[in-house]
DNA sequence: TTCCCTTTGCAAAACGTTTTGTTTCTGGTA
DNA sequence: TACCAGAAACAAAACGTTTTGCAAAGGGAA
């Protein structure tokens, strides 16, 4: 392993000094170095092989060039991955570099990990969560430039992104209309959180839009994962009068609604549409018929939230705003005209 | 924002010097400083809150306390997410802290960010792959301390860990044969990768060491995904003399035997029994009734490969080595006795 | 008391950058 | 020729730690 090569060794080889080759190879400061010396550093450096330590150059402009990321779980579904690529490729292109903790539900455990986080003196930190959620941040994050990723808290004084869970609702709902049905019903999650009143309230939007009736025996809250769903579908979907088109919370439970149909002999899309929400690929790609759902956009709220944390870092004191990100419909096969 | 309580004003504090502070804090340097000092000097950071820059530390010994995991594809399953906290996990527990950065197919980005973790001064490089794969490991790493995860190279110079591809097959056969099923078949995919092998291989292996004939008609290979899955299942299953078990290269492709089996009116696990491999846990779970298959120990992988980089920097020169970490079935409900 | 050893604490250098004076050089003007 | 302005390059300090080499203080033995 070859002794690393800093800025001293650029200076010797160029025959210049190391504040010479700093000049050279930071262009911002305004010119203090003549345009030839400078390609001259700029050649040498690059044939030694010369990379800036960012440790020191770090420890001398109080600035580390790194963003921490805290999430909660990011073992269960691939909307992490995501989250992380997006927060990941937009750093990248300004120059920074990604440190990921993630403590489950452990709070104390959360607490030292930002602690760490501040340790290697992040100049920000983006505070995820992996469903759109509301949440307190935790004191160990004060005085440090900070975005919330799929969460809300009830201090405006912190930016946030999240999905425009209304609008996602009304795309999906506006769609079935599109198709033609007039019986839509919706499962509904029965958590108290964000996505299921905004979702509610898009269902309702879109369905009062077209001047459709809402038959609250075809809103039904269920659980929020598969057997949820397969429950929840298999009562609504052997009513006489059943819906035509189903809206369901997320992927997951249209999951359970593609297995309750199966089970009542019904087809899809032939006998009864189905939508969701989440664009989880792995489930939507692989049913049978593909499932038409609505995106959630986690690399886009990733992008953003890096995006807002260096604006703010560059450029401090502009107030913090709570942003929604648009939710677009990804078409497959679950969705066609209602049976005659 | 209160200005940052460094090492000196610990030092004022507790009416000592900076290194006595210095010393009491690290104590492995032989006792230099009286107990109570010590004590006396933790309480008063404490108090104040001190936290060591690690930036500065970083400089001084040549030692970042940071990990750099780099990986391919990181948005479409779970199983990053799983290596991500296995590697952070580890990390943690040693004091170390993971950056992740992620390429998708473009190595040239790949270079470029391994160059940016290199001046971050990285102590230590994960290599990862999402699934298990030959690869050439870049020339970038060069000099780097390095483990690949879910990957092998030609070069045994480098460590690496891996599931145990053949032992995983044996144990979905070995619970296949052991529910007392005689005539099994295999799906398994088409592309030239370990894991097609070694499955392979385990199939064999397990019907061999209990003396079971190997049908080749029972034998087939396909696309990787659901679709592929589909299709084969039910070529498979519309044969007379159909198996009445079925291992599935992965959980995909159990799903879309399921479909398959749905749509030639067979029950599982009554007339066909169904066993995968990746535990993939959003298919797995949500699958009625649910898949039983062998968990792929990505959570293990990343804690290996973050425990053995430490290793291999607090004590170098030991040979590299390559693990295979065993995979455990999981049960849920798709493997039953044979139909009689 | 003196000497010497041990214990404890300190000052200063070093890590690799950036940046602020300051010096040296160049060439044009008086 | 002497002087001066401006351009170009440099030396040194600073960022916050760790660690080495020394000095001061304390205590036991002679």
């Amino acid at each position: 392993m070859t002794t690393r090569v800093g800025i001293r060794e650029v200076a010797k080889a160029a025959g210049v000094s190391v504040t010479t080759v700093s000049h050279a190879l930071n262009d911002a400061t305004s010119f203090r170095v003549k345009a030839a010396t400078q390609q001259l550093v700029r050649d040498v450096a690059r044939d030694l092989g010369y990379a800036p330590n960012k440790m020191a150059s770090g420890l001398r402009n109080q600035r580390s060039q790194i963003l921490g990321l805290v999430s909660d779980e990011i073992t269960t579904t691939p909307f992490a991955g995501a989250m992380i690529r997006g927060a990941q490729d937009a750093a990248y292109d300004r120059g920074y570099v990604v440190m990921v903790v993630n403590s489950g539900l452990d709070s104390e455990l959360e607490n030292r990990e930002i602690n760490m986080l501040r340790q290697h003196q992040v100049d920000g930190v983006v505070y995820a969560r992996m469903y759109h959620q509301s949440v307190q941040v935790p004191a160990e994050l004060e005085g440090l430039p900070t975005v919330l990723l799929d969460a809300v808290t009830n201090d405006r004084s912190i930016s946030s992104v999240i999905p425009d869970e209304v609008g996602a609702a009304e795309t999906a709902v506006e769609a079935i209309i599109q198709a033609g049905h007039s019986r839509i019903g919706m499962i509904n999650n029965m958590d108290d959180i964000p996505a299921t009143h905004g979702r509610r309230e898009g269902f309702l939007n879109a369905l009062r839009r077209h001047g459709l009736k809402h038959d609250p025996r075809h809103f039904v809250i269920g659980q929020a994962g598969t057997p949820g769903g397969r429950e929840a579908g298999l009562g609504l979907l052997c009513q006489p009068d059943r819906p035509t088109a189903l809206f369901c919370f997320s992927d997951r439970v249209a999951m359970g609604v593609y297995q309750a149909a199966t089970a009542l002999g019904l087809r899809i899309p032939e006998d009864v549409s189905i939508v969701g929400i989440d664009n989880l690929e792995i489930i939507a790609d692989a049913l049978w018929p593909g499932l038409t759902t609505v995106a959630l956009p986690h690399y886009e709220m990733g992008r953003w939230a890096v995006n807002r944390i260096l604006d703010d870092i560059e450029n401090p004191g502009v107030p913090a705003a709570q942003t929604q990100l648009d939710c677009p419909l990804i078409e497959r096969g679950s969705l066609g005209p209602p049976p005659s």
